[in-house]
DNA sequence: GGGCGCACCTGTAAGC
DNA sequence: TGCTTACAGGTGCGCC
């Protein structure tokens, strides 16, 4: 499930490869995975997340897709949040616009691979796009999600407050609290001036983004906060100590090249990570709370669960 | 505007 | 053995 580490790693793996690579030729076999693409002169939003594609607007869109992405020259990929871009370089034809990235969302589990043109093909592969880079030459770049929650697109760069610019289906979310100009004081004020609970404000990508459900339950269970503690009833003191933990977790998950759980998340080589052998309260309804020893709790939380530790984590 | 619930989707495991 | 059901979960939309 990729959450801000997973799309780090993955981030990382594809600059050497994709930054200045020629896009030669792309194939969508699955056109649910351009949920979020909009084609040049359609409204955005038509057919999109939540509704099923019809095979008419499918095939316009793949073709829409192929159309303006063959030909153009990557550049340095980018990320957000659990959102990640590669710009694309200006070309002459304007088939893409001036400033249009290639957007990807791997939703639960979505993967960019990385494989040599007469790779095997594995069945969830959903777009393959052949690349040729000046120093490593054809490459292909997979687009694989099983459970087709993630979705590529060609968007639109609009600017960003106080620099840089963002794909515009991104914009709306906060920055991330690994980003230099991550606003600190406005995440203290976001979480102490809501009612609903922690692990919920958490999980909200417009206060903070790249934070999903095992993040934001290892967070709260080092910073000792239920899920449920309402953000009003959170101290000045105690919302620091939930950003500095959140990014400790985020740290440490990095480090260890992300979380995988059944092959839901690997990097761009097919390799899995190892964090999840460093959660302590995640997946580990009815162990010992590695802290205090008492039984970790798995409670129902909007159609999936939260785990957390009864003792460590009190509900005030 | 905030909060909540649902739809999207598929592989796996459990239950019958 | 084979079928059905529940579950996993990020995002966006609609409703209250």
């Amino acid at each position: 499930m990729p959450e801000l580490p997973e799309v780090e790693v993955v981030r990382a793996g594809l600059a050497p490869a994709v930054t200045g690579a020629r896009v030669l030729a792309v194939e969508v076999m699955d056109p649910r995975a351009l949920k979020r693409h909009t084609p040049l002169g359609e409204e955005p939003g038509l057919g999109g997340h939540g509704s099923t594609l019809s095979e008419e607007t499918g095939r316009g869109r793949a073709a829409d897709f192929e159309r303006r992405l063959t030909g153009r020259t990557l550049t340095a990929p980018l990320r957000r949040g659990k959102f990640l871009w590669i710009p694309l370089a200006v070309d002459t034809g304007g088939l893409a616009g001036p400033d249009t990235a290639l957007l990807a969302h791997l939703g639960m589990s979505g993967q960019m691979l990385l494989r040599a043109t007469d790779a095997v093909d594995d069945r969830h592969v959903r777009i393959r796009t052949w690349i040729e880079h000046p120093d490593h030459g054809e490459l292909r770049l997979d687009f694989s999600d099983q459970r087709l929650f993630g979705s590529l697109a060609l968007d639109s760069l609009t600017p960003t407050s106080p620099v840089g610019s963002i794909p515009a289906q991104a914009a709306h979310i906060a920055r991330d609290p690994l980003d230099p100009h991550f606003d600190d004081a406005g995440f203290v004020a976001a979480i102490r001036s809501r009612s609903v609970g922690a692990k919920k404000l958490l999980l909200d990508q417009r206060i903070v983004s790249g934070v999903g459900n095992i993040y934001a339950d290892e967070t709260l269970w080092r910073a000792r906060v239920h899920p449920d503690t309402p953000g009003s009833a959170v101290s000045q003191r105690g919302a620091v100590a939930l950003l500095h933990h959140l990014r400790e977790v985020f740290d440490q998950a990095l480090l260890e090249g992300g979380t995988s759980f059944d092959e839901q998340y690997v990097n761009v080589n097919g390799q899995a990570g190892y964090f999840a052998h460093s959660l302590n309260a995640y997946g580990r309804g009815g162990e010992a709370c590695p802290r205090c020893g008492t039984a970790i709790k798995r409670v129902p939380f909007g159609g999936r669960s939260s785990h957390y530790c009864p003792r460590c984590q009190r509900k005030r």
